[in-house]
DNA sequence: TCCGCCGACCGAAACGTTTCTACGAGGTGC
DNA sequence: GCACCTCGTAGAAACGTTTCGGTCGGCGGA
């Protein structure tokens, strides 16, 4: 075609791609600067930066072809410490490798939003695309990587869904819903729930489920159950001894997660409490470990690996340039019944 | 007819380092075409990349600058599927983080030794370095990895300790040792032992560990309380359960890990059998979670989050092109007592 | 006030890589 | 035998990145 003709003007000569020259051009900058700025290198002055990004931003610079992007994910957790996040790290790769990717797995040690030297490096490595499990990004963290074109998938976001960003997550208001429902089914009335920190919305709605059982069998919520507790085992253990302690205690405990409810096996184990003789437990997430516990966990199952391997083709997908569906996903829950819940003893029978 | 440097003598007008442009020239081809052949690219005849190759080999071509590893590490696991995995992942991140490096996570579904599209996929990526984690390398994967001064750590390798790269490992032997005088301490003479897969080296040392122990004390191994048994729960269950159905059962049992230990506990409550009063068990690993089950296990901690640590230390040094001072690092096991151990029920006073 | 030094900042040039087009050999159908 | 297609191969051009030298403003010393 038209090889020959010249570019006079710069002229458009193909397709009128944005390309990094023609970013430049437009920013009154040099090609390299805003190469640099692209990639989070120094060497930039604050108001130039800023310039650059603001015409990246409104022109949507998507890098040339797909030549650039590293063959990587990025995981970003908020917290490394529990089979939690393994099962999610298993799903994610099971997706990214018959495609040649890798995944990246970086911790935050519990900061919800990533601190600025982290998006800098992440703009410095260039990954396909994030999956932040638990995270919350900032609009601008949000804008800094879409304008490059790095999607950008939440799983089990918490704070407000907002952002517009895809995300995966879990049936988690039903699955509170079914917990609560299996407890009052077995007949119990007394039914209190630790619940983890208000900061994450799948905890809320946990809650919100188990509310919504309580209230369609005309069971009173009593705000004394209603504890609010870390996501791990100290928690829940601190939580269910003063529980327990009371002169009235439940005879069923909800836990947001089942690492608290290995607190409260414990906390019973303390009071000399049988399970599920005396107090019944329902856990969630099904790690792998507590159907092997003594008694066995009743536990609502939230299928882990196929969340992260969901996330993960949503990446995929956005990162190919095609609009996914849906903006939200959410997998089916399950009670996985097994032997840490039973009637309770009092018989519920008085008139 | 590039630039205006005509280059018709070769007219020294830099330090004329070896660069693609003049590759290509010598071997009467084009940029891209070397480009291609040093990137393993296809599309290059076989001819024409033998004579590209030649010349590469003759002139010493070596990458412009020294921008080239990408900023990551790569963590191969066997399996992904115990907390294990997870806290030496964590190690490993605590390092790489300080140094704007992150770690790449990939799972073998169990193979030992890397397939060989694994190994083109850590050649494109270009990592800084590679952590194996029970696993083995080949001599032809540790030689390309070395051809590319990708350094590499193996973590608690598998197969003999050989190909002379450097390694990071527990105390197993002494870890074997300790578990199996603690419980000879407390008076048990039937003890039997779970052990996992000859494969790895570590549970061959946790073994002679336990037989030094039961020989120090002049008690006789006796081979059928011996057994193998994969590291997971189902292997520890299956074989508790037949050692306890033997007409003289153990007293006590030591596992290979944590999770076969679960699988003991698991056995012990199907027979009706009371730990520690029936039955002492001592781990491996000393897992999170092994403090709060019933009763909290006895084990033999490893330091897995810091082995990872090690691990990415060695690599970062390798990477540095400074020679470790050791080849091989042993870091120290220690027991952790706690209450899934105590005497034999029948006590072993008799003459 | 002037001079010289220094650091921050930016761009020209060179480089390696990818994409896309061009060319030719071998095969196929008519 | 000819047109046509296909596949493998190579190169031209364009692109993004890095290196390295130049420029400019500020600051301390004379």
């Amino acid at each position: 075609m038209t090889s020959p003709d010249a570019d006079t003007t710069g002229g458009a000569r193909r397709r009128r791609e944005i390309t990094v020259a023609r970013i430049a051009r437009l920013a009154g900058v040099s090609a390299p600067t805003v190469s640099k700025v692209i990639n989070g290198r120094s060497g930039v002055a604050t108001s130039t930066r800023q310039r650059v990004e603001e015409i990246i931003r409104t022109h949507g610079y998507q890098r040339h072809g797909r030549a650039e992007p590293t063959p990587i994910v990025e995981i970003v957790f908020q917290a490394l410490d529990s089979l939690w996040a393994l099962e999610i790290i298993r799903g994610v790769e099971q997706v990214l490798r018959p495609h040649g990717l890798t995944a990246t797995v970086t911790e935050m040690h519990g900061q919800l939003t990533p601190d600025k030297a982290w998006a800098r490096q992440v703009l410095a490595r260039r990954p396909m695309g994030v999956i932040g499990v638990s995270a919350q990004l900032t609009a601008a963290q949000h804008g800094e990587l879409a304008s490059r074109a790095i999607p950008v998938v939440t799983l089990d976001p918490s704070g407000e869904p907002a952002h517009r960003g895809a995300s995966v997550g879990a049936m988690n208001w039903n699955g509170g819903l079914v917990a609560a429902r299996h407890l009052l089914e077995l007949g119990h009335r007394r039914i209190a729930m630790i619940n983890g920190p208000d900061e994450f919305i799948c905890c809320r709605a946990r809650l919100d489920g188990y509310r919504a059982a309580l209230d369609a069998a005309g069971v009173p919520v009593e705000p004394d159950l209603l504890r609010v507790a870390p996501l791990y085992v100290e928690g829940g253990l601190a939580q269910a001894r003063d529980l327990l302690g009371q002169p009235d205690p439940p005879t069923a405990i909800f836990t947001a997660n089942d690492l608290q409810a290995l607190g409260v096996y414990e906390a019973a184990r303390e009071k000399g409490l049988r399970i599920p003789a005396d107090l019944s437990v329902v856990g969630f997430d099904d790690l792998a470990f507590v159907r092997w516990i003594g008694p066995p966990l009743t536990t609502v199952r939230q299928p882990l690996m196929k969340m992260g391997a969901t996330a993960a083709e949503l990446v995929l997908e956005l990162a190919a340039g095609r609009q996914p569906g849906h903006d939200r996903i959410e997998l089916a829950t399950t009670l996985i019944e097994r032997q840490s819940t039973a009637p309770p003893r009092t018989a519920d029978s008085r008139p």
